[in-house]
DNA sequence: TCTAAACTTGACCATTTTAGTCAGGTATGT
DNA sequence: ACATACCTGACTAAAATGGTCAAGTTTAGA
């Protein structure tokens, strides 16, 4: 099981916008060099951002990136699924009746995957961007 | 996030291994045939369960595999460290002091992904084959 | 003793996913 | 006007995944 990197830019990128969004729109080639995230990946990571709300843009100079919301209300969750980063333990689709690769029942270890992806997705879903900044402020003290 | 199919596979193995270890060794091509396995992916897998001392083998006709741990004593953390299904939320070497990437310091998010590694592992470290067959059972009832 | 069942080993491979790059745009403050 | 910065879509090298295939060795049982 491993995070990829998009969905860890995605935070990365969005605890530094948090952290200097107060007085002016962050360019996302300020993130780009201060956290090492390639520019052009980051404008496709802010392109779902945006899509899912979480960021507004402001272009032509000057311009850059706010977030959408307040921080207290922006949970890893949130910014998890706007850049598809979706925690999957099985292959077969939920809804269905129907186990993985067609089989007529699901598969005999199938609670413990549900099991499992809920106490991932609880964690996300109990981490704001807020929880971030301020743990990171109490660490830069 | 995803679990791949043979940490899945490995832990749906043992599963059904200990239901029927009872009497005699459990062979591969019954596993395969219960739970729809391919044989082949089946035999790497149980290699690295046999080196990791989870399991033991017989060979030759009505041979098999049986577990060489109480159910209780095998953990999903022993099954997933012994086919190599890692949880990685980094990319960076946790004993390094830098960063991803050869950075010199470690990201503004480090600390996050740390605890969501051990989040995750401590799932893994309390769950246990016994767990499992005892709440099958119960589903069975 | 012969044979078939079952473990053992290692190489090989197609497909998919990842982590980007590249090449063009378009909008806008100064 | 022009530099800055957002916007869009296509493309791709490298890695990981999820296997397959081939060629063994061991041993129970007929
Ligand atoms: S994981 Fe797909 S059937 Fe259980
Ligand atoms: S994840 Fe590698 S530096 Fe934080």
């Amino acid at each position: 099981m491993k995070l990829t990197s998009k969905g860890r830019y995605a935070v990365m990128a969005l605890v530094d916008l948090a952290r200097f969004d107060n007085i002016n729109p962050v360019s996302l080639r300020d993130i780009s060099l201060r956290q090492g995230i390639s520019l052009d990946y980051l404008e496709q990571i802010f392109s779902k951002l945006k899509k899912n709300e979480i960021v507004k843009s402001i272009r032509g100079t000057q311009g850059g990136y706010v977030l959408n919301k307040n921080p207290n209300d922006i949970k890893l969750t949130n910014i998890f699924n706007a850049v598809d980063e979706k925690v999957k333990t099985v292959q077969c689709k939920k809804e269905s009746k129907r186990g993985c690769n067609g089989k007529a029942t699901k598969c005999i270890t199938h609670n413990l995957w549900d099991e499992l992806e809920i106490h991932i997705n609880t964690f996300f879903e109990n981490k704001s961007l807020k929880d971030l900044i301020n743990n990171n402020k109490e660490t830069r003290v």
